[in-house]
DNA sequence: TTGTTTTTGATAGTAATACTATCAAGTTGT
DNA sequence: ACAACTTGATAGTATTACTATCAAAAACAA
């Protein structure tokens, strides 16, 4: 997991300072994460986590120029851990069905991200992907965000998910677009299964993850269908 | 088009005073709208709307309550639209196909919204759609505003849409899954062709629109494929 | 028409947020 | 032991998201 040093090489310069070099940086962005799971992005801000951490509100933009690039960096980094995944996973020798199912296990499960010295519990951040992700591209300053780069290692992830459908169904003509759409919706479904449950059937047959699973694998059916099997409704109008 | 009125029954408790009846109603929604479709929600807000109408402040809070519950009344009005047309189309004498067809028209589409005597045009609250509708729900306080009936017109579009599913594909497990992600992603993949291009292929084949339908059709097939055409991937772990 | 109620405009004010600035004390490295 | 850097403590500013008050205007009712 070396490698992981070359997704904080990355993101790094979202912070003003690399906060895994100190004791304080290092809570900051501990407790920062733990914050925002629980009380949301919106009902955060730096001066309750410096109460939380015994720190001034001054201390904590000496690392973060504010909330928003905050957030970038959290999203930035977990996106960076998962895209290390993938890239594991796809150059790994198994065939390409197991490496889609393993994406699908990593999509839909969290691991821990080691921090510094600390480690970030997966559920924890997971649940601040679940709800907060959104928020860093869904604003008027994308264009400028994205061309500092905050959404690279999203879009990677998308890229790598997007290239083994590509291998696994070479005919496809939407490869990206799933691909982005089995990351959002991994997160939306959980969500809406939790506070909005009757605009999903997630979590109603079995447990939440297994019916992820299942939904999203039968998405990928819909790649694999050849021509012939066409079904009556692509002949309607388009 | 009578039906719109039942529309605005059912949302009209979002707003203190109902907006439809006076010069100065209309002109807070109208103007509210294209603000946010320009400057986006998070940087309007009333102050800037009041110097834009012409009115100070106070007078847009004998309307609505706060900014959230003025994006609640717009998006609840949108859906309840949305749903009036998608119960127009499920009733009609149509096929299955020809409706599903129907509906991701309307999907892809903006109808204006006629709204007292003045009309908001499509191209505006689409907009604001697109940018805006996720951060109804995802909030912390999704729950209340759930039990205050702030999504009723949303999930009642997901039901329909569902319920369509259900019945052009009796079998399929996850209707509800589907049709949220239909919803949301004919939102989110329009956005990202705009923003993060690298994110999508719609929008590259042909129009926007185009590619979007063919590429939702083609998600559609996935819940026609009988057991017998089931693809190796499903027999891997599940 | 007069009186009453409701709606708006104008203005002021408050609490909280999102920062920025300053300076002394402590800590680290040489 | 000195310089450089990091933190704590405190103060302050601009903006946001409201709330309160009161008089003028408009709507309506007797």
């Amino acid at each position: 997991m070396s490698n992981l040093e070359t997704v904080f090489e990355s993101i790094i310069h979202f912070a003003l300072k690399d906060p895994r070099q100190t004791e304080l940086g290092r809570s900051i962005v501990k407790n920062g994460i733990y914050m925002i799971a629980e009380l949301g992005f919106e009902e955060m801000n730096f001066k309750k986590l410096g109460k939380a951490i015994g720190s001034p509100e001054a201390s904590i933009y000496r690392y973060f120029e504010n909330k928003h690039k905050f957030l970038l960096f959290i999203m930035a980094m977990y996106w960076g851990m998962i895209d290390q995944y993938c890239e594991k996973i796809i150059h790994s020798k198994n065939g390409h069905e197991e490496k889609i199912y393993s994406i699908l296990d990593l999509l839909c499960s969290s691991p821990d991200i080691p921090f510094g010295n600390v480690k970030i519990p997966g559920e924890v951040i997971y649940a601040v992907v679940i709800g907060e992700s959104v928020k860093t591209f869904m604003t008027k300053h994308v264009d400028t965000d994205n061309n500092h780069g905050a959404f690279r290692t999203l879009k990677s992830t998308t890229s790598h998910i997007a290239e083994l459908l590509s291998e696994y169904s070479p005919d496809y003509h939407f490869p990206k677009a799933l691909a982005s759409t089995i990351i959002e919706m991994s997160l939306y479904q959980r969500y809406f299964s939790e506070h909005l449950p009757s605009m999903t059937d997630i979590g109603k047959h079995q447990s939440i993850v297994d019916d992820l699973k299942q939904w999203i694998i039968g998405l990928l059916r819909a790649t694999r269908i050849t021509p012939g099997e066409e079904s009556q409704i692509l002949r309607i109008n388009l």
